[in-house]
RNA sequence: GAGUCUAUAGCUCAGUUGGUUAGAGCGCUUCAUUGACAUUGAAGAGGUCAGAGGUUCGAGUCCUCUUAGACUCACCA
């Protein structure tokens, strides 16, 4: 045997572990009624995106291996389910900036050929992202491995969709929505993060009153302005009509309760196609909309001439210089407030009134937030239940719409014969870029041409349309269809993983996979806690609202990977550590106990190069304890080699270790079930290090053959209990032991955890 | 604006329902070792557990306040 452990080999045991069918169960013939008996455990692997390449977030997935690993060795059938998400919007945005360097951009291309270079994309990266999960050990099933964009799982998908609508709880809506001009699609709020913005708030005279405002560049679409109908200062302008300057146009004053009287001015001016508050007063109000600046982030011809085709910063600059140039600027004050900007590109948001899809929160909700009051899923830590359920007793109805083409699109046809108002954004025949109102386009362009170079469509809010593919249009039996190119957000898809990827079937339940009836609900769900809202909430609610019943019964929540320093790992900052990296130099084991030792639940996790050094060491001593047992046993003959203990010959030293090793298999079972993981690694850290090697092995050389029933008993144990943390160095040795002295004949993944030794 | 969390050794962090001299890794000091392991062993230095008050026989652990920081959520001009 080498004189250190060589970490080279991994792969090779990774083989021996998969090709023994260890990461695949076997489903009963009768999954439903075996299901109670067996009690099978199952993890869904929360999805990487298929395009990224793994940081030291993935080798989290620890946690799972370790879970897996540990309930397999109970007994109990055990899956772990990976997969790849197409991951919508941070796809495309990536591969966009990719065409940027190319310098190209996503309007050069139609719709199906940008779909099929991200395609192309994803797949190239794809394999590279499993090889690297089974280079970290992960034992997941690979014969049950699922991308997103498979058939079976979209079409699923698409059905959800038809029965949400059926049921009344998908509608479409032309409400403010966070848009990113940059990235050309709105958001839901979830992705929207407000920024402290240090700016101003400018004092503009309208006429009798002055108005206060962050935003002097929407004036141009004020549609009025509003006062508290108890301040005393504008009581008798309620109901009259001011000028709006530069525009030059007549808008109402209006009282309305939310007014703060000591804010600013006590006077707000009204934007009801700009701002969210404007838009809520506007709907009460019955004020007119003006939206002026375009989904191209640019204003539009609803404002006077000079400031048309502009983006706003340029326009608030205008407007600023006439408005002092006319005397109406009252004041500036410095001032700071919160401004809501892209998670993606963090560009600020431009909210603006757009036709959007949207789902009924409400009914889908509440069973969800009564499934973590009643406990049918548990949290872990605690502290997350009382967030969750915060956040979802405050939803608001979710924005499936996405304006980009990565993705599956929404399955939903207008006619274009009875909608003549859908605009459409297409490449011609020549490659060159049309864009305009159907009504104007029909004679000059064939449908088919149009649906060729398709970028993109917008249809009004009272469109018809039709949730069917069918062949023709059921009013005016026109065939100029054409299928809405909003796709969903990508958390509409992914938020039915449990579903898609253990084949349960929407349109018809009773055709679900015998998978979906033995392993849902799946037992546990580990993810960053980042995405709780994102994830594990829709995932609870489309569990509930499909099957009845949650999608797992336990949330493990944990926090990021951070470097030494506890700062988070980013790119900008080059503290970013590949997992891969540091498998070659150190062992993939190594990396998994750095990553687990002595970390606090839900805590961040602190990888530093010293402590995985110091972890690479522990594997080492490992090494050399079960060399130096062999050393002993190796003066012996082989057939008088016996892990029976002769109770009458125990010394102090022996019942001592003997104590420490129950006490050990006691704390680690215990600890794994209450998901202690770093209490659990340190307790067996200074196990074996101290009480098994500094002083019982130490012990054992001075006394000889007589101790080797309890250097094995002592050893073998270890090595199971310790496999769910590092599985290749003890399967290594397990194998060692068992090819020297054949004394079982069996894989430790799949040999069975330890009780407490009788003695 | 609402909520959550954190403060323990030079550094990064453990400390599971309150219970004897508060722990680990790395770093530091001294010594040892050619036979499992220098990827080692032995010994050691180093903390008024952020501050103040309270509950208790007993508080790093529970409660209140103060200070400092982190994060999440949020349509206020």
């Amino acid at each position: 045997m080498d004189k250190a452990y060589n970490s080279s080999q991994e792969s090779e045991i990774y083989e021996l572990w998969q090709n023994s069918g260890a990461f695949t169960p076997i489903v009963p013939k009768n999954p439903k009624q075996a299901k109670l008996k067996d009690n099978p455990y199952s993890i869904i692997l929360p999805l990487p995106n298929a395009n990224d390449p793994m940081h030291m977030g993935h080798a989290l997935f620890t946690i799972q291996d370790i879970l897996v690993r540990y309930h397999r060795m109970l007994g109990q059938p055990t899956l772990w389910l990976p997969g790849g998400d197409h991951a919508g919007i941070e796809t495309q945005f990536v591969f966009e900036k990719r065409l940027a360097k190319e310098g190209k951009s996503r309007f050069d291309f139609d719709r199906q050929t940008l779909y099929k270079m991200i395609w192309d994309f994803v797949e190239e990266n794809r394999k590279l992202n499993q090889f690297q999960m089974k280079k970290l050990g992960f034992s997941m099933d690979w014969t049950r491995y699922h991308y997103s964009l498979e058939e079976p799982i979209v079409e699923n998908v698409l059905a959800t969709f038809k029965k949400l609508y059926s049921d009344g709880l998908v509608y479409r809506d032309e409400k403010i929505v966070n848009y990113c001009t940059f990235c050309g699609t709105a958001f839901s709020n979830l992705e929207v993060d407000h920024k402290t913005v240090a700016s101003h708030l400018w004092y503009i005279k309208y006429g009798p009153l002055t108005v206060a405002t962050t935003r002097p560049e929407t004036m141009l679409g004020d549609t009025a302005v509003a006062v508290n109908p108890k301040d005393k200062r504008y009581k008798d302008l309620i109901g009259k009509t001011i000028t709006l300057p530069l525009v030059n146009k007549e808008i109402p004053v209006i009282g309305d309760d939310s007014i703060d009287i000591e804010f600013g001015t006590g006077a707000v001016k009204v934007t009801p196609s700009h701002s969210l508050e404007d838009y809520d007063m506007a709907k009460k109000h019955n004020l007119e909309f003006v939206r002026i600046f375009d989904y191209d982030g640019k204003s539009n011809n609803n404002v006077p001439e000079k400031y048309r085709g502009l983006f706003p910063n340029q326009v608030r600059q205008m407007v600023i210089d006439d408005l002092t140039a006319l005397g109406l600027m009252e004041k500036i004050e410095d001032y700071s407030h919160e401004v809501g900007h892209c998670y993606r590109c963090g560009r600020p948001i431009e909210p603006i009134t757009a036709p959007q899809w949207y789902v009924k929160i409400d009914k889908l909700a509440k069973p969800a937030i009564e499934a973590a009051k009643t406990s049918q899923i548990k949290f872990f830590p605690t502290r997350f239940k009382k967030t969750y359920t915060t956040w979802m007793e405050n939803i608001r109805d979710w924005n499936i719409s996405r304006q980009i083409v990565w993705g599956p699109r929404i399955p939903a046809w207008y006619c274009l014969d009875c909608n003549p108002d859908i605009k459409l954004n297409f490449l011609d025949k020549n490659k060159e870029v049309v864009s305009g109102f159907y009504k104007d386009l029909k004679g000059k362009y064939s449908v088919e041409e149009i649906k060729n170079g398709l970028q993109s469509l917008v249809a009004p809010v009272d469109a018809d349309f039709t949730v069917d593919h069918l062949d023709h249009c059921p009013k005016c039996k026109s065939t100029s269809l054409i299928q809405e190119t909003d796709t969903f957000d990508t958390w509409f898809l992914s938020g039915q993983w449990p579903l898609s990827t253990l084949g349960f079937n929407t349109a018809n339940s009773s055709k679900s996979s015998p998978d979906f009836d033995y392993f849902y609900p799946t037992t546990v769900m580990d993810t960053l806690w980042d995405i709780l809202f994102f994830w594990v909430a829709r995932m609870t609610m489309f569990g509930l609202y499909l099957t009845g019943n949650v999608p797992f019964k336990t949330v493990h929540l944990h926090s990021k990977v951070t470097d030494a320093k506890g700062q988070k790992m980013s790119k900008s900052k080059g503290n970013v550590v590949n997992p891969l990296d540091v498998t070659e130099k150190y062992g993939t084991d190594a990396l998994r106990m750095s990553l687990v030792y002595g970390i606090a639940p839900a805590s961040d996790f602190v990888v530093s190069e010293d402590k995985i050094r110091a972890q690479r060491n522990f594997v080492n001593k490992i090494w050399n304890a079960s060399r130096f047992v062999e050393m002993l046993i190796d003066r012996l003959n082989p057939s008088k080699i016996s892990l029976d203990i002769d109770k009458s010959k125990l010394t102090d030293a022996d019942k001592n270790i003997l104590d420490k090793l129950n006490q050990i298999i006691i704390s680690t079972t215990k600890n794994l079930e209450t998901y202690h993981f770093g209490q659990a690694s340190e307790d067996l850290y200074q196990f074996f290090w101290k009480d098994f090697c500094d002083v019982y092995i130490e012990n054992a050389k001075d006394r000889g053959e007589e101790t080797i029933p309890i250097l094995l008993t002592v050893l073998e144990t270890s090595l199971k209990l310790l496999h769910p943390f590092i599985p290749f160095i003890t399967e290594t040795v397990y194998q060692n032991l068992q090819g020297k002295f054949n004394f079982k004949k069996e894989l430790l993944i799949s040999s069975s955890w330890p009780n407490e030794i009788k003695y």
